[in-house]
DNA sequence: CGGGATATTGATTGATTTCAATGTGAGTGG
DNA sequence: CCACTCACATTGAAATCAATCAATATCCCG
């Protein structure tokens, strides 16, 4: 578990110019993280860093699972995403964290001095093209989103989460979700009892099972895939 | 109007570590779209790159205003973001464009190969920093926009959207919208008959004024920050 | 002075939120 | 081991906001 090796995952395409390169161009992020000490242990629901602080590291996922979010003025939280083992998060700030970042679950990450990784950056391409890389993949996920925030109902928005979680936790038909419904709710913008009515409603058209509240059992991937469009 | 200097705005704060440094970093990106032949002058709503064709080109604006929109299947469009003088568009992307790009009035705009700009950024610190600070900022407009288009009334979009034209076109109080009231919707994913009832609700608030449709004056600008909260 | 695109206004419908209550499950202490 | 409790989740009824359907108004241009 500790000192497990953080390979950055690509969502999608390289911000440019072919895959090939662009995975070569994130080895050196992926070294960087490595030379870091002893993962830090971090308890459910605790707090990794807060909105408004300085951003002083950024950080990757070990084991556990890891949201990010902001609180707004009238009490609303959008979560912003959810970070899986393999994940880096925290890069993406100016001179202060945008977000707060907490545990969904008991957890471990590793970090970096972000003014390291910084000055690396301004010597060494490679790093720098990583940089890049790994934002624009932040962007192009942050695109899919805006568009099932826009347009998209409560199914399209519940089975478009519940597609992505599947393709990234697992192989099999059966989602364990390490959050609650409160978490998928502030996801999606929605209340946690739309997400609880959708869910019902797509175990009765048998789309998918719900052995437990948190295990989800994806019957007809192709109907969910549907609902997105 | 032609060959006028593409100034790379940052509409925040650069990712990491400073304004200062990240400005200087932006710099390479403006001289490499100086080595720009004549600019392209493109005509209200002609294409200028189609979602799905092969990335070649990234594209400044000179003059005028560009658009970036997906169309869904469902015929819906989603407006990803407008472009206005000196601001940079195309750059994100795989092989292929994920937006098609249009002008929204008469506009120009210069470019530059990808390629090129790859190979620079290979060996070019300078450049691949800047490639980075620009998804960065693009990143954190987007963000926003998440946040706008999860949790947010048709005032508070439509508030938000002004204050945001407003910031970027005009010192004074009064905004000229080049785009239409359906391109206003797409981008705030709401329909032509919600923005337009939106606008006169807050005309009749005494919030804005609309001597012609397309001319808002912002009398109230704190009640429109306010909406937005 | 048409004529077509663009914009506004009105009436109705529908999906999601809100308010409210009930159900379920895990952990604790008697 | 069972009852209690608290957090989490589900279900129901009513209210609300924006979408939809439909008509009218305005502007620009030939």
């Amino acid at each position: 578990m500790q000192n497990q090796a953080i390979t950055v995952r690509s969502t999608g395409q390289p911000p440019g110019f072919g895959a090939a390169a662009s995975l070569s161009a994130r080895r050196p992020l992926t070294d960087a993280f490595a030379l870091t000490g002893a993962p830090l242990t971090v308890a459910k629901d605790a707090e990794i860093f807060g909105q408004g602080e300085p951003a002083e590291y950024a950080y990757g996922v070990v084991s556990g699972v890891v949201r990010t979010h902001k609180t707004l003025s009238d009490g609303h939280r959008q979560i912003n995403a959810f970070l899986l083992p393999g994940e880096i998060f925290g890069l993406d700030a100016g001179d202060e964290h945008r977000f707060t970042a907490e545990a969904v679950c008991d957890s471990t990450v590793v970090f970096i001095k972000r003014s390291e990784l910084a000055k690396l950056a301004e010597h060494d391409c490679d790093v720098a093209n990583g940089l890049w890389a790994l934002a624009a993949d932040e962007l192009r996920r942050l695109q899919d989103r805006t568009l099932l925030l826009g347009h998209g109902s409560a199914q399209e928005r519940v089975a478009s989460f519940l597609l992505e979680m599947a393709g990234r936790t697992t192989q099999s038909d059966t989602v364990v979700l390490p959050m609650s419904r409160q978490d998928i709710a502030d996801y999606l913008s929605l209340t946690i009892e739309t997400v609880s009515r959708t869910l019902t409603a797509l175990g009765h058209a048998e789309v998918i099972r719900l052995p437990e509240s948190r295990t989800v059992q994806l019957c007809n991937k192709a109907a969910l895939a549907r609902l997105n469009s």
